[in-house]
RNA sequence: GGACCGUUAGUCUAGUUGGCUAGGACGUCGCCUUCACACGGCGAAGAUCACCGGUUCAAAUCCGGUACGGUCCACCA
């Protein structure tokens, strides 16, 4: 009733499609600019995106569509994402499935935040933090315009009711009580731990927002003297500026060189400290010389050591990566500062050796590339350790597409060894809903109605603190990690905290991913939602691989390989560009971006407008028949039952997110087979009934109508565009839908696939390729007439079937007498592999 | 160092339970301006499916190894 009503009014508002006569007149050329977004528009007004929240008979289906960082314009990257869940979306659609498909935006992290500070030339503390902030929406607003303009432009049927923002207060509010629930089932404790630290950004990030470079760097030999003695250990170094910060020497107990020193006393070079030589067979004997200075904190190893020995700790640098120990003579310098003092003074006091050159892999920030030390500084942790079975369990419970991707996010789970620090010491980001008593240092967490809420503005809601009476508290400064907002979107997608039935929704159907993101999103979704609701957050895996540039290597500005997406649009519009994207390789695969591949996309649209124009012509008279009505020929029947095959291998393959396979089969089945064979082959029985009767007619015009309206099915949720043009023209009055993209999808019918029919129909196909062949080896124009065809089958059941085709070989090749004959005779042209002669005189 | 992925014509790529005469695209060459489409049609050339070994009646496909490339992770103080 509902779609019927949509339907008429429709109709009432488009002149375009209003007529008494059945099929009208297609435009020449299909001008995809206007078209794409006339569609996209009305698309929107007839609401048919929409998930419907009241809907019960329907099975739901939910896409985690990821809220991408606004970064400026959209990139190749998320076209190639963006098309792959779209596709999903709209076979699940015209599945019958109630589609959710949101979209949000991730926007607070350190990205902005020093965008901001770049583009102003300030730091976070140069200015009031609220105004901090709203440069950073400002900013966010911008970028989310520029994004969101693209995602449009390629099409997306994304139900822009759902649209949210991560910095939104309601945003705020979720994350929030996600942090209060997880802290009252025991997940989030506060800690004195080492963590990484950006001296830069002056915060704690997560190791999975640590990048490795390799750098060259400088081993430095230093002579740690001995105490009591004249002799001294060699140490091999690259930081000599932790000198310090030295809290004792390791040596490998197997090293013969150094077993004897194993508790000596050894005095740290600069400073007036003694340290003692420990045991550890972690230290590779071959590596410098062997014997190792142990920091706080060098590096993660130190952090290691120290936990396994029970080591004193340094602090040596302090938040912005400044010498900090006052007793120290480097104090206020920093890192870099201090280690060209130390060498000068290493060197002065004869103590440096030597140095050699190394190649070494640092961690930087993955935000500002600043190498990242490691600070011992007051933070909050989600305990993510201790769920690493529970993720492996659940990663293998669901299918992947493709499947080996599952192991990154195993390995990255089992590979980690500190838990997951989400405080950051930053302003842009949701802050994290605690106090602390002034008086007895209680920890206060908001109650889960007092959000959302900033602990930097506002006390908590309490008289007292609960554990002392006293009145005086201080709000948390630190913030939460990004990570910490978009880890919960399937919750969120679904409807929680404020749908009582927002487990319908959850898990989500299909979770999409980069193979870059899976160690942090795929992964922290995990944790969390299984944390806070024992549950795994999504039921399947789709992974997108990287875009490269032409050139296969990694696609960016300096390698002069980067294409704009809002211009690649442009200039071949979405259904182009979404062809390449869904057929430029393997799913999970990374794909180069190929102008050719594009264009090829371009030319099967017009390809495909071509044909369905040219069969609109044909069809003009025709009125929708049903298939009891007609007396299919041997060549209607071979292409039905090869577009039912074709359906179940398109099927299988959108079901398993193989979406090259698809394109590749619609593409070549729609070109070959449907326009090269069947369309020459039906000409004359179109134009000539008299010679081939009126029913012969009806026949290839049922079948022509039905097969294009297949191939278009097909196609809709990788084309979704010109799919719908043509719908539009062609099969709005008789098939009933307002659109093909709300058309139910076709459902494989084993009854009209004949195997048999198919062998006939390929028999006389290649019997007709032959004669082609002859003809083109004879430098004989194709539409010329060929006097005389002899058939020499081999066989009467052969000759019975090419008998069969003889009407239609004859008339598209324009012969003037056709014989078949039974006998063997194995002169003139052979069709491949049969027993089958051809003999052609002009 | 570990894990994963890949290696198919000049280039890019498909080939998911072994049956291929290895499919498609770009490019190249030849013919055809044939009444949907020259953004087209017909045709041709071009691949010992990286290498070595194994399993099998049968291997691009399965197993083992080697080489080269890529990605991720862990590292070397």
């Amino acid at each position: 009733m509902f779609l019927g009503a949509i339907s008429v009014l429709l109709k009432l508002n488009s002149n375009l499609h209003v007529g008494l006569i059945l099929m009208q007149p297609m435009p020449k050329d299909y001008k995809f600019v206007e078209i794409e977004q006339k569609w996209q528009s009305k698309w929107e007004e007839m609401k048919i995106y929409h998930y419907n929240w009241n809907d019960q008979t329907r099975e739901p289906f939910s896409i985690d569509t990821p809220p991408p960082y606004p970064s400026g314009e959209l990139h190749m990257g998320n076209v190639l994402n963006w098309t792959y869940f779209d596709i999903v979306a709209r076979f699940k659609r015209m599945q019958g499935y109630n589609v959710l498909f949101p979209q949000g935006w991730d926007c607070h992290g350190l990205g902005i935040e020093i965008q901001v500070e770049k583009a102003n030339n300030i730091r976070k503390r140069d200015i009031p933090s609220d105004q901090f902030r709203n440069m950073c929406m400002a900013l966010v607003e911008k970028y989310i315009a520029m994004m969101k303009e693209g995602i449009l432009k390629l099409g997306s049927s994304i139900d822009w009711t759902t649209e949210y923002r991560t910095m939104d207060p309601n945003y705020w509010r979720c994350t929030q009580l996600s942090f209060i629930q997880l802290y009252q089932n025991g997940y989030m404790y506060q800690g004195t731990h080492p963590v990484n630290w950006c001296p830069r950004d002056e915060t704690a990030i997560a190791d999975a927002e640590v990048d490795h470079v390799k750098k060259e760097g400088t081993l430095h030999y230093i002579k740690f003297p001995i105490a009591g003695s004249n002799e001294h250990l060699l140490i091999a170094t690259s930081r000599p500026e932790f000198i310090p910060a030295c809290v004792a020497i390791k040596v490998n107990p197997k090293d013969d060189r150094y077993s004897k020193y194993i508790g000596r006393k050894i005095v740290v070079p600069l400073t007036n400290r003694e340290v003692t030589v420990i045991a550890d067979e972690a230290v590779d004997m071959n590596f410098g010389t062997g014997a190792v200075q142990i920091c706080t904190y060098g590096d993660k190893d130190d952090v290691k050591t120290v936990i396994k020995h029970k080591l004193p700790v340094i602090r040596l640098i302090n938040e912005n990566g400044k010498i900090t120990d006052t007793e120290c003579k480097y104090a206020g310098l920093y890192l870099n500062q201090t280690r060209t003092a130390i060498v000068a003074d290493l060197t002065e006091a004869g103590l440096l050796e030597k140095t050699e050159k190394i190649q070494q892999e640092v961690g930087v920030c993955d935000r500002c590339k600043t190498n990242v030390e490691i600070l011992e500084r007051k933070q909050w942790f989600m305990k993510t350790m201790d769920l690493s079975e529970v993720v492996e369990k659940n990663a293998n419970e669901i299918p992947w597409y493709p499947d080996y991707m599952k192991n990154r996010l195993i390995d990255w789970a089992k590979s980690l060894d500190w838990d997951w620090v989400i405080s950051r010491q930053r302003l842009f980001a949701t802050p994290i809903p605690v106090w602390y008593c002034k008086g007895c240092g209680e920890i206060i967490v908001a109650k889960p109605e007092w959000v959302p809420i900033d602990p930097k503005i506002e006390g908590p809601r309490i008289d007292a603190c609960p554990k002392c009476g006293g009145k005086d508290f201080s709000g948390e400064q630190d913030v939460m990690d990004t990570w910490m907002d978009s880890s919960i979107t399937c919750a969120v997608h679904a409807g929680w905290p404020d749908r009582p039935d927002w487990k319908r929704l959850f898990p989500a159907s299909i979770h999409p991913s980069g193979t870059d993101i899976i160690r942090t999103w795929a992964y922290y979704l995990m944790v969390r939602h299984l944390a806070l609701f024992n549950e795994r957050p999504f039921n399947s895996v789709l992974i997108n691989g990287m875009v490269l540039g032409a050139d296969g290597r990694k696609m960016s500005k300096s390698l002069k390989n980067y294409a704009a997406a809002p211009e690649a649009l442009a200039k071949n519009g979405a259904d182009a560009v979404r062809q390449w994207a869904a057929s430029g390789g393997a799913t999970g695969s990374d794909i180069p971006y190929r102008i050719q591949d594009v264009e090829y996309g371009k030319r099967f649209l017009n390809k495909l407008w071509n044909a369905s124009g040219f069969a609109s012509k044909l069809l003009e008279d025709y009125t929708p028949q049903s298939a009891a009505n007609v007396e299919l020929q041997l060549l209607d029947k071979w292409i039905i039952s090869k577009t039912e095959n074709l359906t179940k291998k398109v099927t299988d393959s959108f079901e398993k997110c193989q979406f090259n396979t698809a394109v590749e089969d619609i593409r070549n089945f729609t070109w070959h087979v449907f326009c090269d064979y069947y369309l020459e082959a039906i000409k004359d029985r179109l134009y000539r009934p008299e010679v081939h009767g009126k029913e012969s007619r009806l026949a290839a015009q049922y079948t022509l109508y039905e097969v294009l309206y297949r191939l278009l099915q097909l196609f809709a949720p990788v084309a979704p565009h010109v799919t719908e043009e043509i719908y539009q023209y062609m099969y709005l009055d008789s098939k009933s839908y307002t659109s093909i993209q709300v058309s139910e999808w076709p459902k494989f019918n084993p009854d009209i696939v004949s195997k048999e029919v198919e062998d006939q129909g390929d028999l006389i196909i290649a019997v007709l390729g032959e004669i082609r062949n002859d003809k083109a080896q004879k430098k004989i124009p194709l539409n010329a007439p060929i006097k005389n065809v002899t058939v020499y089958t081999g066989n009467v059941e052969i000759a019975k079937i090419i008998q069969k085709g003889a009407a239609d070989i004859t008339s598209t090749l324009k012969i003037e007498n056709f014989t078949v004959l039974p006998d063997k005779f194995t002169q003139g042209r052979q069709v491949p592999s049969t027993e089958v002669y051809i003999q052609t005189e002009c």
